[in-house]
DNA sequence: GCATTAACCACAG
DNA sequence: CTGTGGTTAATGC
């Protein structure tokens, strides 16, 4: 069984604890790895506990009416799934997934909501990561419903070349439907789209594999919407 | 009206 | 699952 003390991307969270908070959490902490398209819990299960990401991406998908799920965010690492259900809900109200391998940490939702009530800067550091949470949600609510779908797919490249990948080169590791169900659009629209990108030279598509030839271009066709 | 945009459908690889 | 083409409905000029 991993520990807590080896952890080397432990959340800011985390980091505020005093020894002995840390022996409590550490002690209601499991880590798992799991493979692409497992899931970390799921909507309408009951929530015992949260997860943090500590290596690989995941998605926070929801059920629509229409049967197909929307994806409301791409989740990074170090960084957590679920917090809501905390004090919200003792019932998940969305599912989510890793879309490559990854390690989760789950950590017990009654001893997390005791760090909360014994640490204010545990407390402090949680809320930080949900208005971070939240201004993410707003941003992007008006970029899904104002700009077309150029702008939104633009976006979406931007997003994972800018803050997941470190490159030029790199992969999306989501099928075209599931870029759809994460700018609010269709699996058609999105191959025309991405067809559109490539014959402007914006961008190189092989696949999931994706190169950024001209990110200035890029951006301006986000910013056009 | 006419053009644009994007969803829906069917079908092929 | 991915890509293509035709059709259709909504919206803007």
């Amino acid at each position: 069984m991993k520990d807590c003390i080896d952890c080397a991307i432990r959340s800011r969270a985390v980091q505020t604890l005093t020894p002995e908070e840390f022996n409590i959490h550490r002690e209601n902490c499991a880590e798992l790895e799991l493979e692409a398209g497992e899931s970390i819990f799921k909507e309408g299960q009951l929530s015992s506990h949260i997860a943090y990401l500590k290596s690989g991406l995941a998605k926070i998908h929801k059920k629509g009416i229409k049967g197909t799920d929307q994806i409301l965010k791409i989740v990074k690492p170090s960084h957590y799934i679920g917090l809501q259900t905390i004090l919200l809900n003792k019932v998940h109200q969305y599912s989510s997934s890793v879309i490559e391998k990854s390690v989760v940490c789950y950590v017990d939702i009654h001893s997390f909501k005791d760090l909360i009530t014994r640490n204010a800067n545990f407390a402090n550091e949680l809320i930080l990561h949900m208005c971070e949470d939240e201004m993410s949600y707003f941003n992007r609510f008006v970029n899904v419903h104002q700009k077309q779908i150029n702008g939104r797919l633009a976006d979406s490249i931007l997003f994972f070349f800018d803050e997941i990948a470190h490159s030029n080169k790199f992969v999306i590791p989501l099928s075209r439907a599931d870029i759809a169900a994460l700018i609010c659009s269709t699996r058609e629209s999105v191959i025309r789209s991405l067809k559109d990108l490539i014959d402007m030279g914006a961008i190189k598509v092989q696949g999931k594999h994706f190169e950024v030839i001209n990110k200035e271009l890029l951006i301006s066709i986000s910013n056009k919407g």
